[in-house]
DNA sequence: ATCTATGCAAAGCTTTTGCAATCGT
DNA sequence: ACGATTGCAAAAGCTTTGCATAGAT
């Protein structure tokens, strides 16, 4: 159950791995300190952050830097994708993506070797959905720049 | 020549527009912000940054604040998709992505109702693919999460 | 004349870092 | 014992904001 993480494993370590695979809410640094706070009350913020680099550097967790202001982390380091509410920020997984939604294998864009994308997609959820009934008109398709939709 | 942008329209917005239009590098504000000095020596990064801002939300130029820890600006409004080296953090616009590449389309992912989405590619661009050989080994498709290919 | 936009500087927020002490191996 | 990791606090980096002044309409 202990798998090793990286050089040595330290209880804040694996308590910030384990907090983080409970959830699925994609939560910041701050909101994992507060979490892992109420098992160890002595943890510092400095700590949060450092374990959590070290996982998303060892791969055995995901940085989500695309989303936001602040770096959002994913306990689960499998390869998906994830919608992010416009009106209230939440972060989901994204499920259900057509498999052809994005074409596999560009090796080549210009004059880039091309390793990989980031895509994530922009929506509504259904609770800020029925709170605010209809207020900006969907904008399908194209790369949707955060500030678009910012007020 | 001169397009109403907001309310009222001062140099330091005109000029602040013009520079970025003449770019094709996606700068960060303090970048944008040198140079625009160079023409009004006694503009201030605050100004820059509520220009910038402005300036997007209003739709006449681009943020993309989806890559990295400073927001970048793209004088080009119209929908496109942009590559980021991993390893200089350049970012340039993405030429030549295959029509098909994504699935256009997407009304609904689970409970979310979708607006739209962001896309962006990650790879090496050709400075650094002579710089450094070949080093990180390509890691294809999937979503690429920034701190994969950091360090 | 009105009210937005500016410059300046301070403050905000997220993240990083230096250092001595602590803990895993 | 050795050296990675921690806690603490300071600092760094990007961005926002309060306020009085200047400027656009």
């Amino acid at each position: 159950m202990s798998e090793k993480i990286n050089r040595r494993n330290t209880i804040q370590k694996q308590v910030v791995l384990e907090e983080l695979r409970k959830l699925t809410s994609h939560p910041t640094a701050m909101e994992l300190y507060e979490i892992t706070r109420q098992r160890l009350p002595a943890i510092s913020l400095g700590t949060v952050y450092r374990n959590l680099e070290l996982l998303s550097r060892t791969g055995v967790i995901r940085k989500l830097d695309s989303i936001g202001p602040e770096a959002r982390f994913d306990g689960d380091a499998n390869e998906h994708f994830h919608v992010r509410c416009v009106h209230c920020g939440r972060v989901e997984d994204a499920v259900d993506v057509p498999a052809d939604f994005v074409g596999r294998e560009i090796g080549r864009l210009g004059d880039f070797e091309i390793l990989g994308y980031r895509l994530e997609f922009v929506g509504v959820c259904p609770e800020c959905r029925s709170e605010s009934g209809g207020n900006a008109g969907p904008r399908h398709q194209g790369q949707a720049g955060a500030g678009d939709f910012a007020e």
